[in-house]
DNA sequence: TCTGGGGTCCTAGGACCC
DNA sequence: TCTGGGGTCCTAGGACCC
């Protein structure tokens, strides 16, 4: 038996941590620039503030029904993220880090799992101060559906530990409910007659099932059937990709201020790969206009090179990412967004350091290319950059910047944090 | 000149997640 | 006026080798 942890809101209730007056208030937390809201507690929920909305849209209504906003603090997250985390890893020792609030833990020690959950979650908010729910359940699937029965719930626990739980818990559920089933998925399951979890669950055609959703269907539905597919890991595991991205508050024509946004990124992701004992092999940058404003020309683009000694050092990395813009930049362009993305990142000790070897390699002597493009007037055209792991179509999604018949499913798309 | 099969590696792209 | 940032995994198909 596994159970997830999840902090309840958990933006919202770090700053509530050193805001006690805020216990029963609704607050709101927002992204970089205070550009949109990426957690809120269920009090501001109630006002149907969803995930991702910008600010300016319901900035209004926050001072009406005296919501309380925040600007996000990171550094002040992760901490809070740390401290949970090693209060999880002090009551069991097989803890998975899933993200900055969430963790799955090993439960099979226990006797009693409901008992069990109850005390790990006082424990964490008596030591940490933090709310949490936990859902327990024989895999990881099941856990995450549990989960999500708990923050509705009143123990803020809930337990699938039989058969017979299990299936109440699906009853009624949209095939969309379940983890891993997002909004493709969820067509191709629809296409053969696979509506809801149960559906899914006691679908009796494999092979149609995996034409469909390849072999992530079948393991989906095992999971389902409580057979474990995703088992717990560790994930001391290293980052096989590094990135660091920021909007700028003020767009800019300005080259020299592009530059040193993208000198700054390069030294981020350079500490990163150093803090982690790995170099990359290859790195890219990105830049681009803001394709909100479609009625200007519009830029979106990403080049990367590859290197012939990998590294992680601080200025050879600069140096790279100051190359790859002046072969990239277009006059004329404000640029909104800027980025740069270490690939193919591999242990420090993997490579022989050659000293005297040339950084970029020379056979490919012009740096390669992967995307360059400007619109003409139908508006911005998002070209996805395969190697740096993006996901354009969500992204352009969400920006309602693709043709209708995707805008309508943007609001389905998790907006998270 | 034509014809064959099998294997591996790499990359672009799709889909999801928090 | 004002719309975020950072990840993972899987697969098809091409290049290349024998």
């Amino acid at each position: 038996m596994l159970a997830v942890v999840d902090c309840n809101a958990f933006y919202c209730n770090c700053e509530r941590l050193f805001r006690p007056d805020l216990k029963n208030t609704p607050i709101v937390v927002l992204s970089n620039n205070d550009g949109c809201v990426i957690s809120r507690t269920p009090e501001a929920k109630k006002f149907d503030i969803a995930m991702g909305v910008p600010y300016h849209h319901i900035s209004k209504l926050c001072r009406e029904k005296k919501i309380a906003v925040f600007s996000s603090n990171f550094a002040l997250y992760t901490n809070l993220s740390h401290r949970v985390m090693s209060v999880l890893k002090s009551i069991t020792s097989r803890v998975e880090v899933y993200s900055v609030d969430e963790a799955f833990i090993d439960l099979s020690g226990a006797r009693d799992f409901f008992h069990e959950g109850q005390y790990i979650k006082a424990e964490v908010e008596r030591l940490v101060g933090i709310p949490v729910s936990i859902g327990i359940a024989p895999t990881k699937t099941l856990a995450k559906m549990a989960v999500e029965m708990a923050k509705k719930s009143h123990f803020g626990v809930i337990s699938l530990d039989t058969k017979k739980k299990q299936l109440d818990a699906l009853k009624g559920l949209p095939v969309s409910a379940v983890w891993g089933v997002g909004h493709g998925r969820q067509l191709r399951l629809q296409s053969i007659g696979i509506k809801t979890a149960t559906d899914l669950m006691n679908y009796k055609n494999p092979l149609l099932l995996r034409k469909n959703l390849t072999k992530l269907g079948e393991q989906i539905q095992d999971e389902l059937n409580g057979i474990q597919c995703f088992p717990l890991g560790e994930r001391t595991e290293k980052k096989k990709s590094i990135s660091s991205t920021r909007t700028f508050s003020q767009a800019s024509y300005d080259k020299i201020v592009v530059s040193q946004a993208i000198a700054t990124h390069a030294s981020d992701v350079a500490c990163e790969l150093r803090m982690q004992g790995s170099v990359c092999k290859k790195i890219a940058i990105m830049i681009r206009s803001n394709p909100f404003q479609s009625f200007h020309e519009q830029y979106n683009g990403m080049l990367a090179a590859n290197l012939l000694t990998p590294t992680s050092n601080t200025f050879e990395l600069i140096k790279i990412a100051f190359e790859l813009l002046d072969e990239m930049w277009k006059h004329g362009i404000s640029i909104h967004k800027a980025g740069v993305f270490a690939l193919d990142i591999q242990d420090e000790h993997e490579h022989e350091v050659d000293l005297f070897a040339p950084i970029i390699d020379p056979r490919q002597a012009e740096l390669m290319r992967t995307i360059d493009c400007i619109n003409d007037r139908e508006g911005p055209r998002m070209v996805r950059s395969a190697a740096c792991g993006t996901d354009n179509k969500a992204w352009a999604m969400r920006q309602n910047m693709l043709s209708p018949r995707y805008t309508t499913s943007w609001i389905d798309l998790p907006m998270v944090r």
